[in-house]
DNA sequence: ACCCTCACCTGCACGC
DNA sequence: TGCGTGCAGGTGAGGG
């Protein structure tokens, strides 16, 4: 599913659900989701380990556990956490479980098979390589109008895929690029470098305000009720997106037909007539 | 160092 | 109904 507005709230439901909890047992289905691990050294480290907390850093969920470990977790395309009786039947495509240990069970599941999970000592959680090249938070200071120009500065791609890059703006997946892009009026096929100053400042806030208001109103995206973060969401996504998914549609604010332009197998939505330059 | 293409998987919607 | 095609929210490896 996720940009980084769901994978927040993935942080945010664990973090309520099982922070706190000791994980009575877990178990590796799938060998592939952790490859630097057997599932038998991923059941024996994580064996009786307290979750002390789950956070999120671009669009990794972090799950701190006792005793100097991190878990780290990418959910890619299609990774999703549901929170179980016990003894509830196995969602189709369930890789990992852990038991915790007030008669639940998480599991994680992810039918394109891209997620990945890494068990990591903390003394070494700041220069994993899923983290280490990681541009700023989008909400931290240092994700700053001057950085952003600067960084785009520097590229000669286009914006749209500098923007997907995360190590240049973290968070920001093919959705959530093109609704800021929209926001700020900005065309996704110029050159990343081409963007003035003031035009950087103008996408800077477009990014931070699509985001947080994703976060704020429960993401955009369809769930499924049984997902952790399901109680975050409100009614759905309908009429949320401006240009996403919504060729040949009305633009929302001028009425023209909202444009689809597949590039490397990928889709880029956009109003010609909002975003010309 | 940068940039591009492909590869990794499954399932679904669509047209014939 | 069945089959082939294209497409899907993400990234990493490997090449030029």
């Amino acid at each position: 599913m996720p940009e980084l507005p769901e994978v927040e709230l993935v942080a945010r439901s664990l973090a309520e659900h099982c922070a706190g909890r000791t994980i009575a047992r877990a178990e590796l289905l799938r060998d592939r989701l952790s490859p630097d691990i057997t599932p038998r050294d991923f059941a024996r480290k994580l064996r009786r380990a307290l979750i002390e907390d789950v956070m999120r850093r671009g669009k990794h969920l972090l799950v701190k556990l006792d005793r100097g470990m991190t878990l780290i977790v990418h959910l890619r395309m299609s990774g999703r956490f549901l929170l179980l009786p016990e003894k509830a039947p196995l969602p189709p495509h369930t890789h990992a479980l852990f038991y915790l240990d007030d008669a639940h069970k998480l599991a994680f599941t992810d039918q394109r098979h891209f997620g990945m999970m890494k068990l990591i000592a903390d003394d070494h959680l700041a220069d994993a390589k899923e983290l280490r090249a990681l541009a700023p938070e989008p909400f931290s200071d240092e994700f700053s109008p001057s950085y952003l120009h600067q960084t785009l500065a520097r590229t000669n791609r286009l914006l749209k895929e500098t923007l997907l890059d995360q190590t240049k703006v973290t968070g920001l997946g093919n959705i959530y690029a093109a609704e800021a892009m929209f926001r700020a009026r900005i065309n996704p096929f110029i050159r990343a470098a081409q963007l003035s100053k003031p035009r950087a400042a103008r996408l800077h806030e477009a990014i931070i305000s699509v985001l947080r208001e994703s976060i704020a109103h429960g993401s955009t995206l369809n769930i499924d009720p049984r997902d952790i973060e399901a109680s975050y969401y409100g009614g759905g996504h309908q009429g949320r997106w401006h240009v996403y998914d919504r060729e040949g549609e009305p633009c929302l604010r001028c009425s023209a037909p909202i444009r689809r332009v597949a590039r490397g197998g990928r889709s880029t939505y956009y109003c010609f007539r909002c975003q010309r330059y």
